[in-house]
DNA sequence: AGTCATGTTGACGA
DNA sequence: CTCGTCAACATGAC
């Protein structure tokens, strides 16, 4: 479920809870739930894949990991990591990470990290990546703070539209390729928020799970890449590995 | 039924 | 100390 768009769609459809106050909150988790229980709801934001629910003073994350999932004013049949409950109404965060941060979301977060946020900064993403010229790209693009938000799918996604190898070192890529690369990883980020809000998220991948190269008709490989190990699909012939 | 996956952290041993 | 590997968490699709 979670990359950095699909945190966007919940925090999108869950705004509307800010300014309400938490009656009671509960879960399955080993944090104080009685710290939330009471408090006024002032703000929902995102960084990257962390969903913030931002209360005065603290910050309650919310992080979905690989099977996280979300139920509004409605249950699953298992318990939740997280339940806020408001008057008439409920949030319910399933196998999800939770944890409670001391401070205002601002104090904690770089927000021009975030490939989702207005204050993305690409530059600064290029000055963290010279700074890490021995990294293969692969594991560089699912560098939470560099890249906060991107994922497995938008990792291979970024780099098939930047014709960038998936193992190509980071110091070794062209400037410009560079440049590309991280435009294409906020571009094709915001493709896929639309994409995903229309329904044709898979239909409009170019490399991942693909089997054929939409630009050459070669194969298109899928091999577990840096390490992370994550898994990679690409084309040899139309992305140059840079060595 | 077994395998695999859009994620991340921490333990452990070499 | 640091690196790499593994385990852990946990759900659903195929």
């Amino acid at each position: 479920m979670p990359e950095g768009p699909s945190l966007v769609i919940l925090r999108e459809k869950i705004e509307e809870f800010a300014g309400r106050t938490v009656l009671e909150a509960s879960g399955l988790r080993e944090i104080d739930y009685d710290r939330i229980t009471g408090h006024k709801l002032l703000d929902v934001r995102t960084w990257g894949k962390h969903l913030l629910l931002c209360f005065s003073g603290f910050t309650v994350r919310v992080h979905l990991m690989m099977f996280g999932s979300y139920r509004i004013n409605e249950r699953k049949a298992t318990n939740p990591a997280l339940r806020l409950t408001f008057a008439n109404s409920e949030l319910n965060f399933y196998s999800c990470n939770i944890k409670i941060l001391d401070g205002d979301a601002d104090s904690i977060y770089d927000w021009s990290a975030d490939v989702m946020n207005d204050a993305w900064d690409a530059k600064a993403a290029k000055a963290k990546l010279k700074q890490m010229p021995e990294a293969m790209v692969c594991d560089a693009l699912l560098d939470q703070n560099i890249f906060s938000g991107v994922g497995n799918i938008i990792k291979s996604e970024a780099l098939y539209r930047a014709k960038v190898h998936p193992e190509s070192l980071v110091g070794k890529i062209p400037t410009a390729r560079l440049s590309k690369l991280i435009e294409e990883a906020r571009d094709y980020t915001l493709q896929f928020l639309r994409d995903k809000k229309k329904g044709v998220l898979a239909k409009n991948w170019e490399a991942y799970t693909k089997k054929i190269c939409k630009r050459c008709d070669l194969p298109i490989i899928k091999d577990y890449t840096g390490k992370g190990k994550r898994r990679s699909f690409f084309c040899t012939n139309c992305q140059k590995l840079y060595t």
